[in-house]
DNA sequence: TTGACATGCAGTCTACTACCTGCGTATTAT
DNA sequence: ATAATACGCAGGTAGTAGACTGCATGTCAA
């Protein structure tokens, strides 16, 4: 359940979220297709590869000599409910306040 | 407004979510209340909480020697905006796509 | 069957991160 | 005025992360 600490960090590359933005962009992708366009080494890709499918944030399927690759939203999910939405309360409350400050005037 | 790096960075340490947490507990601490009962030294929670102001995901404040630390929860938002509903849209479809699948049965 | 293709595994290099310690400076309290 | 307090600055170290290269393995197609 306190997996949010590998999603943060997966999420905490450039290259990993952008490769999630691809995957979103069109689901099912292989290494290769991820691969191209990108300013990087294969290796470099599998392995950010990875580290988002240890955070669960893709899932992986074979197929033949094919890795496909598929966006796995729950762990977002999952960080916007325990993590997010806590503080989005706290921003609501300071807008409010802020308004209410105003209307006082 | 590229500046999501910096923000999911600063989230990717579990010291520097538990000083957020203890901030959002009680807003407007000081370096050293921050490090009471943390198993790191002051210049550790230091260094965190620079990452942290860097992120724009803490405000500080000086009162004398003494330095305020608030919450900005804006970032945390910007995230959520940006980059977190959208996956969430896929989530809701996914379900909507499971259900009616099983409904199909 | 042989060659091309898709991917994995292992090792290396560099850079950064998260810690620390020691010392310096400014502010408050006695 | 002096001591205690709150903090910053500089530097040092161990571990990790992100990139690479080279080679091995498994799969498909001619």
């Amino acid at each position: 359940m306190r997996d949010v600490d590998g999603v943060f960090k997966a999420l905490a590359d450039p290259s990993r979220r952008e490769l999630l933005d691809r995957l979103y962009a069109r689901n099912g992708q292989t290494l290769t297709e991820l691969c191209s366009g990108l300013a990087m080494a294969r290796q470099s890709v599998s392995q950010h590869l990875e580290v988002l499918e240890a955070a669960n944030l893709i899932s992986v399927e074979w197929q033949g000599r094919e890795k496909l690759h598929y966006v796995n939203p729950v762990p977002i999910h999952q960080i916007y409910e325990r993590w997010i939405r806590k503080y989005e309360e706290q921003r609501l409350t300071a807008l409010h306040n802020f308004k209410s400050k105003l209307e006082r005037k």
